[in-house]
RNA sequence: GGCCCGGUGGCGGAACUGGUAGACGCAAGGGACUUAAAAUCCCUUGAUCCGCAAGGAUCGUGCGGGUUCGAAUCCCGCCCGGGCCA
């Protein structure tokens, strides 16, 4: 009887599917275990692409595979679900190029996916999936939009609350309305920092006419709408989140260019999140390369704002200063001139008529840039700008300054308008030499900074003598050099960005100089506070989100506008709003910037386009959401799939998502949870933000997926619709599995199946190829799939290889070859129990021989570590090495047959059901418990201590266990290969690594 | 340019908290079985050198220093590769 995994794999698929192995029921339903902790492991919601899975994909889902499998064997409730983010520009390209409603072929492509998954014997609870395309699926997304849109951000409480309760508070007085539109306390001050110094200007709720107070509190809401400058991109019809832009100017989806213009569009204010987004990073178990990445994004830098007055005559109207921010205001001193944005609102009013022209004219210019590119081209230098005729007050030394517009400032960023400080920063110093604006030096560099940078051309010194290079030691010529800097920084070719003294920094009231930087800048913050002339300021770069997409294929928005534009909420009990059915779902796409954007829906059936209500005609929103909406929340929807009464039941989010000391795996007794702790000394802080257990997707969603879905938790918990702070208590960042791919003289890719190897040279159809290699897929013509794979070496081989090739983290490179190596171990483990030419099962009662068993429990050990640690490479090792020991017995004892199908199970679980049913056991092993070792077994009686004499490997001597130095001493100058190297020397030092080795130090 | 991660045999990789570097697999070579091939089983395999042999010596974890009885592991400086930001 041979290995015939192909038989095997069908008879247990199909076993699994037929008893419902792997179904998870949710409190309270028939087979729910409450005794049992739980464990929530997930993976990131896959796109059903149209082109299928390459072996690739499905790195991570076995890698959850394993945990999922090995969590149920410790006893745990395991939640491991799986379904498909099926609405967005893929889905919807993909139906047009095939000329099919995206709805049929979404279905047509999960259920490809499905089998292809399911190929491969993953245990996911399949009656949790769903698709995001489902009217009862996003029928809640719809309903979570409007609890974002009926809500406000507290600053007080740092929350978002019902914006009803502001409405209430503001009626009663408690609030009243400032004067930039802001809600302001009418209570005391002094205690609520948020709202200091804004009380005066305010107005009386019942001051405001109905309208006013409507457009107050749409203003106020977490969802809003804003006529904002966004990233258009007219090839796909639709705008583009910052995010969804690449750095190159170009849509991440197609490559096609991005421009910017004004639209009016619906917003999401993540900017109210900030701090907490920063914040509880420190919640989680992630990477910290990608909680560095979520706070660099998020980007809180902290700094100053500065009012500079304008000079007298400069204004023509009502504003008569200029905020700038800045997170250098120690360099206040050297701000020579300022820069608005083309788009600032002052320019108008500012600009004389002298130079009107010239603005004018620049700021069209400016218009037709993409941010992206204005960023590109300030970073290469080429600067440009015009003045605008009139002048600031800096207002430490009360110099004019003149002020300019150019477009490397940016109106999305900060103010809109800087302060340049030449002397200090690279944009500004190019910006002043190229329109030959005064550079003055207010912070001195370190030596090595002059002796780097200091003039060494004759031009470049002003027709001074060129020194040589000084020494940093040389006290004159480094005075020499320091003059020359102040004199003429410009010489030295680029600005100092650093930190450093402060110098020519002083006015009749405070001083910077000789403070450093640190120093300087509160000393200078404190000062402008007291004068009134700005204040420390905490500023974030994150952005709000923009959350309009002209697209057909993704959730409506449950939005009314009426006959006034003013906007109107669906109510919950109208939800969902249904897509309209329609033939014609296409983008207006076009290739001018200027055409304007034409969502699909607005070709939508009349009746889904108008609504009546008390006898008023309301328009539909003709938006849809983006792609990322429907992967803000479906890890919340699988703890409760089919609750028609809420988007999640409390009771299943409590259980699923409650937090949990990390449990640790201590010597092997792993369902000794009594005995459980928080993990400690690993440098792994115990998680106590609760969510999903383990997460595991690629590194490409650690700043888009990942913080859109914190966003909206913390939105829902802040409502207490959750019960966690953070959706995802622990990540990992699964590598991509790479392949070779090859191309001829012309470059081209050729498909990289049909190449053959000889001599080290690659040739393709005769002709010489070149080898290259990159992450696996259709443009590079190497793409392997895994139902090819699975036909040839079954999927339990396919599993040990992907998990075999390494570390999960990394990425590697696929070589079918290697595979060989995978399958030969199942043949191994199969031939051990099974003679394959009687049938008959090779395995013995009675004890193990106590060497094997020994090696069992060191296995088990071994294994046990490495699935806590997700090293399932290093597992496979321990289980290979147990395997390989058994080769050549004429029977396995059944305590070593038995535990060894267990510790398997979990990676090679087809092959390992059938060795356990050979064994005689009627039950699934999936819920047989996890092998525990026993740790008397791990301590031999004698042990072998390798010895060192004054560190280098020498010999190596056998003691009983319990030897003690003494003991050892004697073992040591016993031993005939030993003694050359001790003879005629004094022992200096004798160290004992208790266990491990013994070093002595001879002289 | 800044920050982060990595660099170990022909290849993928292993090595607890500083304690026998190279587990395990691939590839390669030799042998057994076989009419033959495949499959299987056994042996060898970091480099250099000494030895008929058993065995031994020296070097060796990107490079150069340092700490230590002892460094792939910790510290400093550099080189290379990858990622993120600019």
């Amino acid at each position: 009887m041979k290995y015939d995994f192909q038989s095997i794999e069908d008879r247990w698929q199909k076993h699994w599917e037929e008893h419902k192995t792997f179904h998870a029921p949710n409190p309270g339903e028939a087979g729910f275990d409450p005794c049992k902790p739980k464990y929530y492991v997930l993976d990131m919601f896959p796109y059903p692409s149209g082109v299928g899975l390459h072996v690739g994909h499905p790195l991570g889902y076995i890698a959850t595979d394993i945990i999922a499998r090995y969590k149920r064997m410790q006893g745990f409730n395991v939640l491991h679900p799986m379904g498909y983010d099926a609405f967005g520009l893929p889905a919807e390209q993909f139906a047009v190029e095939k000329g099919v409603h995206p709805s049929i072929t979404t279905d047509q492509n999960i259920a490809n996916m499905t089998r292809q998954l399911k190929r491969l014997g993953l245990s996911y609870d399949w009656e949790r999936s769903f698709a995001t395309t489902e009217p009862r699926y996003y029928r809640w997304t719809q309903w979570i939009f409007l609890q974002i849109y009926n809500s406000w951000f507290d600053p007080i409480q740092q929350k978002a609350r019902p914006i009803q309760e502001l409405i209430q508070a503001l009626q009663s007085g408690w609030m009243l309305v400032g004067l930039d539109g802001e809600p302001v306390f009418a209570g005391p001050v002094d205690a609520l920092g948020a709202y200091a110094g804004q009380q005066g200007a305010t107005r009386q709720w019942h001051e405001l006419t109905p309208p006013e107070q409507r457009a107050f509190i749409d203003d106020q809401r977490l969802a809003y709408l804003d006529e904002v400058p966004v990233n258009w991109c007219p090839m796909l019809g639709t705008v583009l989140a910052n995010e969804e832009v690449t750095n190159e100017g170009k849509s991440e989806r197609g490559n096609f260019p991005v421009y910017k213009r004004p639209l009016k569009q619906w917003m999401l204010r993540i900017t109210a999140y900030a701090q907490r987004l920063a914040q509880d990073l420190d919640l989680v178990d992630w990477p910290e390369a990608i909680k560095l990445m979520q706070r660099n994004w998020i980007g809180k830098s902290h700094g100053a704002q500065v009012e500079f007055p304008l000079a007298l005559g400069s204004a023509n109207g009502s504003e008569d200063v200029i905020t700038v921010f800045t997170t250098r205001p120690d360099t206040l001193f050297g701000a020579t001139y300022m820069v608005l944005a083309p788009e600032h609102p002052l320019v108008e009013a500012l600009t004389t008529k002298e130079q009107y022209h010239q603005v004018n004219e620049y700021r069209k210019q400016a218009a037709a840039k993409t941010d992206v590119d204005r960023i590109a081209e300030a970073g290469s230098g080429a600067k440009t700008g015009v003045f605008t005729g009139a002048c600031a007050i800096n207002p430490v030394n009360n110099t004019r300054i003149p002020i300019w517009i150019a477009d490397y400032v940016l109106t999305g960023y900060g103010t809109g308008a800087i302060m340049a400080v030449p002397a200090h920063d690279e944009r500004d110093f190019a910006f002043a030499r190229a329109y030959d604006l005064p550079i003055r030096p207010v912070v001195l560099p370190d030596p090595h900074w002059l002796i780097e940078h200091r003039p060494q051309t004759h031009q470049a010194t002003g027709g001074a003598p060129v020194p040589p290079k000084p020494h940093a030691d040389d006290a004159v010529a480094m005075a020499q050099l320091r003059v020359l800097y102040l004199h003429n920084p410009a010489a030295f070719g680029t600005a100092f960005t650093g930190e450093g003294a402060g110098i020519n920094s002083a006015n009749d009231e405070v001083s910077l100089n000789d403070q450093p930087t640190p120093q300087a800048k509160e000393i200078i913050t404190a000062w402008l506070h007291k004068k009134g002339l700005g204040r420390g300021t905490v500023q974030y770069k994150l952005r709000d989100w923009l959350f309009s997409r002209q697209r057909y294929w993704g959730e409506p928005f449950p939005i009314l506008h009426g006959p006034e534009g003013e906007v109107e909420a669906l109510k919950e009990s109208e939800l969902p709003v249904l897509l309209p059915p329609m033939q014609d779902f296409k983008p207006a796409a076009s290739e001018d910037p200027k055409a304007p954007p034409q969502p699909p829906l607005f070709r939508a059936p009349e009746d889904w386009k108008f609504v009546e209500r008390d006898g008023r005609r309301y328009t539909r929103e003709f938006n849809t959401m983006p792609q990322w909406a429907g992967s803000c929340w479906y890890y919340l929807r699988f703890c409760d799939p089919r609750n028609e009464a809420a988007f999640v039941g409390q009771e299943a989010d409590k259980y699923w998502m409650k937090g949990h000391p990390r449990m640790v795996a201590r010597g092997g007794q792993a369902d000794d949870r009594r005995d459980a702790r928080p993990t400690d000394g690993t440098g792994v802080p115990p998680v106590i933000s609760g969510g999903v257990d383990l997460y595991v997707g690629g590194v490409e969603h650690a700043v888009l997926h990942l913080l859109y879905a914190r966003f909206w938790h913390k939105v829902l918990f802040d409502l207490g619709h959750v019960s966690t702070p953070e959706p995802f208590g622990r990540l990992f960042n699964q590598g991509y599995i790479q392949a070779y791919a090859y191309t001829d003289t012309r470059g081209i890719y050729v498909p990289a199946e049909e190449v053959e190897e000889k001599d080290g040279r690659f040739f393709h159809k005769g002709q010489e190829v070149k080898q290259e290699f990159g992450k696996m897929g259709k443009s590079l013509k190497n793409a392997v799939a895994p139902d090819e794979i699975c036909a040839e070496y079954g999927c339990d081989t396919m599993r040990l290889y992907e998990m075999y090739m390494g570390p999960l983290d990394q990425s590697k490179i696929w070589r079918t070859r290697d595979i060989l190596g995978s399958h030969r171990f199942l043949q191994r483990l199969w031939r051990n129990f099974v003679d394959e030419a009687t049938g008959q099962l090779r395995v013995s009662e009675g004890p193990a021989p106590i060497e094997l068993r020994r090696l069992l429990h060191k296995t088990i050990k071994r294994v046990t570590e490495a699935m806590d640690g997700l090293s399932f490479n290093v597992a496979i090792a321990a289980l290979i090495e147990l395997n390989n020991e058994l080769v050549g017995r004429d029977t396995i004892p059944r305590e070593v047959a038995r535990a060894m199908v267990l510790l398997l199970a979990p990676m090679a679980p087809h092959i390992c059901e059938e060795l356990w049913k050979i064994l005689g056991q009627p039950q699934t092993l999936a819920y047989e418990p996890w092998p525990v070792y026993d740790p008397a077994l791990l301590v031999a009686d004698t042990l072998e201590y390798p010895v060192q004499v004054n560190g280098k490997l020498r010999g190596k001597i056998s003691v009983p266990a319990q030897a003690d130095e003494a003991a050892l001493r004697a073992a040591v100058s016993a031993d005939e290969k030993l003694q050359p190297h001790m003879a005629g020397k004094t022992i200096r030092k004798f160290i004992v690594v208790k266990g491990r080795m013994v070093n002595v130090v001879v002289g």
